[in-house]
RNA sequence: GCCGGCUUAGCUCAGCUGGUAGAGCACCUGAUUUGUAAUCAGGGGGUCGCGGGUUCGAAUCCUGCAGCCGGCACCA
């Protein structure tokens, strides 16, 4: 007598509702049965929160969720897909061209190849033209499940090594996924749309670039060719016209029509500033003083060339000599300083120290040239010279948790202050190679985590990144165009004060190791400042602009006032000049609203009379007729520097 | 450092297959005294990134180097 087993699977959809199938049914079933329209719009499947094909059946009950177009994983497999068409486009236009791997990324995707030929960016535009022709062939994407041997040889035999080295790679019992579209397969774990047609044409090949076997340098160099892909054209051009807004506040570009800063062939890797720029980053200066000694901190200054000896005794010249610029000195060779710490250390190793002196928060403006390579030079994100905002707090090991706040507090505020209220934070803990024991360790990463969280901030954990004496956090802002930049840092060194020999008199009368706390809250000057004009687009706060107001004329009867008027604001401590020219008001107008300028103050015949002035704000068409006292009292009360009392008056 | 691209006036850029460099803005001069985003007219300005080569002749072709740009690697 034949039993027939045949399964009833129930399948539970978002809304609640369950419907029950037939042994096992695919994601592609479920939405045709419940309607045409869904089955025609569906890209993959939810199957108990994991995103598959829609062509995989389902064996059990399941909760089953069918992604369609606007859902938030639909641009990542669309973006997926696109890596694929883009191997696909580029294995049929060059033969012999060998795939990788080819990840979807934020905002796109690229692919990965090796190939003897550079490909070009006329290249990019014939196979950007080839992928179109793909998806519109709407070849079906078939998933198979392949023996792993037969995998490697098929790999091995058509010259595909990478995708044979990486199965190699891959656990004993791992499964061999290939999708097929067209004549065309890929190894790729997937899931994947079900055909080249559902991606449609909302993308565009962007950039290409060199990158090396699995990210290490010591491999060989391969292709990348990166794209960006959306649901729709709409989307595609929004985020198009995004980056040409993004390039218009590039630091390097306002720098320069804004006469901030510039920087030349001869110096490469340097700032050469120029007044404005230099107005505002001594305002910056000025700010983070004032603030760093309501803070605790005391000021020191520490030599720029130090010999080679201190280098060694610290453990720099082991690791970082290669980046560090040497001088010869008669017999001696000495270092331009890469950092402040071994200085600082020295400081505080002169005369005894107690520990009713700990916790020693000692700053500096530390001005640091290391050796960058050549091309990891960035603007003014990565130089060879700048300052930091860099002190070290001696303090003991009990000290750490409560520093640690104290000194996230402090970084919390000041970003405010400059209008960064979003913050990323990265824990990076112990590195392969590193200094100090395991059981230093614990104690450090724990005593960090602690405290982070009992400030209230949230982080990413950066698995191996720490220094390599001691775990440390990364504060992070990102730039016009969403590259990462880590500015605030905050480090745990127990290794420092050993090598280099710092103690203090503990309670008990004996010699104790600070531990030292490296800590920087801007980073480098040039760089936050750099994503400072960014992040303003050049439209500074009125604290902050190197100009903050003009007074400007309309005929030259109102010359004398103007003067007048300059000198008023001028004793409010505000900067200011005059615009005396034989110009329209128009064209001073247009001029200083595109300089950027916080404040035009108008003044004409009728305003010298009586005794006004009329404020035309950045931005703003609207225009205020105030008396003079009044609108100095007014600016001079907004510009003031936050933390501190208004600039002031006579 | 690696891969690719770029480098022409202060800035943005044009300059076809080699025949000795051009525009707009800016700058200077003159006129205009002007009411909230460009007044008009005239003028000056370039060893075409640097070095070498091919050629009767190179901004243009070849080559070396540098810097910059986009990534990759690096980032104490």
């Amino acid at each position: 007598m034949a039993v027939t087993t045949q399964s009833k699977l129930s399948i539970t959809l978002p809304d609640g509702s369950t419907r029950s199938y037939d042994g096992p049914v695919t994601g592609g079933e479920i939405a045709a049965s419940i309607g045409p329209g869904l089955a025609k719009a569906a890209l993959a499947v939810k199957v108990d929160g994991a995103l598959r094909d829609l062509s995989r059946p389902i064996e059990q009950d399941a909760a089953v969720e069918i992604v369609t177009a606007g859902h938030e994983d639909s641009l990542e497999l669309l973006r997926h897909d696109c890596a694929h068409v883009l191997a696909e486009a580029v294995q049929e236009l060059y033969p012999g061209t060998q795939v990788t791997f080819g990840p979807a990324i934020e905002n796109g995707f690229y692919y990965d190849f090796a190939r003897d030929e550079p490909f070009t960016p006329d290249d990019l535009v014939v196979i950007e033209k080839r992928m179109h022709e793909i998806v519109d062939r709407n070849e079906e994407i078939i998933r198979e499940v392949w023996d792993r041997d037969a995998a490697i040889r098929h790999f091995a035999e058509i010259g595909e090594k990478y995708k044979a080295e990486h199965i190699e790679t891959l656990a004993d019992d791992a499964e061999i996924s290939i999708y097929r579209q067209g004549d065309w397969l890929d190894l790729c774990i997937g899931p994947h749309l079900p055909a080249t047609g559902k991606l449609g044409h909302a993308f565009k090949l962007t950039k290409i670039s060199g990158a090396y076997w699995r990210g290490d340098a010591r491999n060989e160099q391969l292709q990348r060719i990166y794209g960006t892909c959306w649901e729709t054209e709409k989307q595609l051009k929004a985020y198009l016209t995004m980056l040409e807004e993004a390039e218009k506040r590039d630091h390097r570009r306002l720098g320069r029509e804004m006469n901030l800063f510039h920087m030349q062939e001869e110096a490469a890797g340097s700032v050469f500033w120029h007044p404005k720029g230099w107005s505002l980053y001594r305002t910056v200066e000025r700010y983070m003083r004032q603030r760093l000694e309501a803070a605790g901190y005391v000021e020191v200054k520490t030599p720029q060339l130090i010999d080679r000896s201190l280098w060694e005794a610290s453990g720099h010249w082991e690791k970082f000599h290669e980046h560090m610029f040497i001088a010869e000195s008669e017999e001696r060779s000495l270092a331009v300083k890469p950092m402040n710490c071994p200085g600082h250390v020295q400081i505080f190793k002169q005369g005894i120290t107690s520990y009713r002196d700990l916790p020693l928060r000692m700053a500096e403006f530390g001005s640091c040239h290391r050796n960058e390579p050549s091309g990891a030079l960035h603007g003014m994100m990565r130089v060879r010279a700048f300052t930091q905002d860099d002190a070290h707090i001696f303090c003991t090991p009990d000290q750490i948790n409560s520093e640690t706040v104290i000194f996230c507090d402090l970084l919390r505020t000041i970003y405010r202050d400059f209008g960064f209220d979003e913050l990323v934070v990265k824990f990076s803990d112990r590195p392969a190679v590193r200094a100090g024991d395991d059981a230093t360790w614990d104690k450090a990463e724990q005593a960090l985590k602690d405290a982070v969280e009992e400030a209230g901030l949230d982080y990413t954990l950066n698995p191996g990144e720490g220094a390599f004496y001691g775990p440390k956090l990364e504060f992070v802002l990102r730039d016009a165009i969403g590259r990462d930049w880590q500015c605030g840092t905050f480090q745990v060194d127990f290794v420092l004060p050993e090598r280099l020999g710092a103690n203090y008199i503990g309670e008990d009368g004996g010699k104790h190791r600070p531990v030292m706390l490296h800590r920087a809250i801007l980073g480098s000057f040039e760089r936050f400042l750099a994503i400072l004009i960014e992040q303003y687009a050049g439209r500074f706060p009125l604290w902050l602009a190197p100009q903050q107001a003009v007074v400007a004329t309309i005929t030259s009867d109102a010359n004398d006032y103007a003067e007048e008027v300059r000198a008023a604001f001028a004793v409010a401590g505000l900067r200011v000049e005059t615009d005396l020219r034989n110009e329209k008001i128009n064209y001073k107008v247009r001029e200083h609203s595109l300089a950027k300028v916080p404040v035009i103050a108008v003044v004409g015949r009728r305003e010298a009379e009586e005794g006004k002035v009329a404020l035309r704000r950045l931005g703003s068409k609207d225009q205020e007729v105030l008396a003079l006292g009044e609108a100095v009292a007014r600016i001079r009360e907004e510009a003031a520097v936050p933390g501190a009392e208004p600039p002031r008056g006579q």
